[in-house]
DNA sequence: CATGACTATATTGTCGACACTTTTTGCAGA
DNA sequence: TCTGCAAAAAGTGTCGACAATATAGTCATG
């Protein structure tokens, strides 16, 4: 029962997903505001249903709401991000440690499989590596862990912000052969059952995600800056 | 704005309040069904009311709740106990390496104070540690990282169910003098900007912290073992 | 012209009712 | 007595309306 996968059964859960989607891919814009009413008639669902999927998009740090004034999509900024990189380089780090101790063979060879396929897929042109390959991986490392709390945490909590970030600022480009690499590190850590190594690997490969971002968000900043 | 002190405006605060406080001391039993209906006619508000606490309860991790099926409190195991303090390790020791980093030297200062205050408490016999100094301890700590993101993932995510387990296995007795100490060292550590040791410090003080409730839990868990 | 109070408007908070799903109950047949 | 199905009951999901609060606009006053 994934968490990301998982299909809408309820209003509540498809009017959720269509906003998160659209939030986390720009389509409504960082910092707006989201108005219940407005919602409710341009997506022809009641305002309760509305109100629901906003309730849970504030659980995953997607939108910020104030009693009586009402919800704003949280807005991008270089302090959030590096917040944001700290707590997920810890929580993505300990997941990595745990993997190494708790993921079957089985689970590793899937991981290894994976890769392979992606490589694959790269190498042809099919597609660009962090779209295809980077959530699936982190992903999959997460799920291996099998603490639920850390699995909740990381999936519900940051993982959308993360991909929001990432999207808004078009990260598709460079680094992915280096980030194909590290990957490929990090799964021969867990396989070798070395958690020391696999967490700082882990670590490692978020950071140089972060500087990566923080470069393309301090361009986009200082191009508002001139706009301005 | 403290989240723990944030008083009640709406009735949704007030009966999410009253419930979380319900299930925490366990008035409310551990794994036992939350029927809106009963809730709504209980504390006298619409069903709108208690559905808006219960979402919010899930987003503290207190509740599961199932779609067309309804909400349970979650239920206290040893191996959730373990994954919870697992997860809290790596936050809080990371909330204190960034403590001491962040903290001014008017927080320090204070939470000498804080802690001084809450010693003579216990000599007087006027409480236990646990119940008057450990919450405030940590909360100051996790504040004091400066890291939104850390502190609304351990506020809201996890420190309402810590307290849970806690409170439910009558953690109020011995430990009251060693976790005092440890305390002391730690904000040694973090007063000395010696983010490294701050870390270790609060790491180790949350594993002893474990080890204890466990004993705890696995004596009542036996006990249930007797008596069925 | 700036400022402050007041009114009007818009938005969120709360409510009770209805629709749909799940669970329980009751009965028929083996 | 047990099993399987159908109807009834209970519970959650969704809706539109009203109440309470916040925001915008207006006007009077300094």
């Amino acid at each position: 029962m994934s968490v990301l996968l998982e299909q809408p059964i309820t209003s509540s859960d498809k009017t959720f997903y269509r906003l998160r989607k659209d939030i986390v891919e720009g389509q409504i814009c960082a910092g707006s505001k989201l108005s219940e009413t407005e919602l409710s008639t341009k997506y022809q669902v009641s305002r309760a249903v509305v109100r629901e999927a906003i309730n849970r998009l504030e659980t995953c740090n997607l939108v910020e709401r104030k009693p009586n004034i009402g919800a704003r999509v949280v807005s991008l900024s270089s302090e959030g991000l590096i917040e944001l990189y700290q707590v997920r380089e810890a929580l993505e780090g300990m997941a990595a440690r745990q993997a190494a101790r708790n993921m079957t063979d089985q689970d590793i060879a899937d991981l290894n499989a994976l890769l392979t396929s992606h490589s694959a897929k790269v190498k042809d042109g099919q597609s660009y590596y962090q779209e295809a390959g980077d959530v699936d991986f982190h992903y999959r490392i997460i799920q291996g862990s099998k603490n639920q709390h850390l699995i909740a945490l990381l999936i519900n909590g940051i993982y959308h912000l993360v991909r929001m970030y990432r999207v808004q600022l078009g990260m598709a480009g460079p680094r992915v052969t280096t980030a194909f690499d590290e990957h490929r590190n990090i799964v021969q850590a867990i396989s070798n059952r070395d958690e020391e190594l696999a967490e700082m690997l882990m670590r490692r490969h978020i950071l140089y995600s972060m500087n990566n971002i923080q470069r393309k968000l301090q361009q986009t900043e200082s191009n508002q800056e001139e706009r301005s």
